[in-house]
DNA sequence: AGATAATCTCCAGTCACTAGAGCTTTGGAG
DNA sequence: CTCCAAAGCTCTAGTGACTGGAGATTATCT
């Protein structure tokens, strides 16, 4: 059962080494048991539980969805539903972003459209970005998912 | 000329006063002269500086990309085309970015839809999530724009 | 048994800010 | 002109989610 060592279990879920300790520090994973010369040795559970982790991550799940997803499926008897609206609300938040990107997109492809590739100093890129109000923006901060 | 404090400027602009100081400290905008008490005095090329450099980082320009477009924008005799090329590059990752999360919506959607409702011991959601190979997934790192 | 790869802990660094402590300067009211 | 609150100053430390390195120990392979 306990047959993974840490770089086990990093190369079979794809999380880094350190990432995993990390992890554990945080308490997203729990401590697992030790060899007499004190290496971590991991099981199937663990590394079901990483998978889990790392693949919502790459799905952009924030950290605090993540741990509570993680706490809901520690008991198998809670609903369903708390996991689905979840689910869902990161599914508003993807949607809110497609948005905003899709307007950034087209006030690029704008900005672009209208250079006319003389020098730095009659560029409209440049003024574009200097001015906010010459563009149709209301976008908020982007960065996060 | 020199008639903002640091808190007009940042009033004008939108930047906090803390993060105006901190990006005079990384060098993305210059150290101004100062009242005879030590404050800040701003003139009105600073303020379009740090307007440009506000809505560069709203549309999502990484840090790099923009201290590259401000060194040219600095010899107003630069080619307007290597601005165009950062803000190809940048149009080019929008679009990437805009296609995974609309990969991603779908995924999410799917789930959504799979779910019966029960308790989480039977939540498609949990195993989807759990198990890699269940999704139609190749999605990069989530999280940057 | 000895070499080498992997692991251990701990500490520091990243990025782009943000917050706080403790002090000084400014600007307006009385 | 004097006083006080608001705004400014510097400096340090903290955030989140890791990543990297040093220096010591352990596991594995031949």
């Amino acid at each position: 059962m306990r047959d993974y060592s840490i770089g086990d279990l990093s190369a079979q879920s794809g999380v880094k080494v350190p990432t995993i300790r990390y992890y554990e520090q945080i308490g997203l994973i729990e401590a697992p048991s030790r060899t007499e010369g004190n290496q971590r040795r991991y099981g199937a559970p663990e590394l079901d539980r990483l998978r889990f982790i790392a693949h919502a991550r790459d799905m952009g799940f924030p950290m605090e969805s993540l741990k509570s997803m993680l706490s809901l499926s520690a008991r198998s008897d809670a609903p369903c539903a708390r996991v689905d609206a979840i689910v869902e609300q990161h599914l508003v938040e993807v949607d809110q972003r497609i948005e905003q990107l899709t307007r950034l997109r087209g006030e690029l492809a704008g900005m672009l459209s209208s250079s006319h590739h003389g020098t730095v100093g009659e560029c409209r890129i440049v003024e574009v970005l200097s001015d906010h109000d010459n563009c149709s923006c209301e976008h908020g901060r982007v960065g996060d998912a």
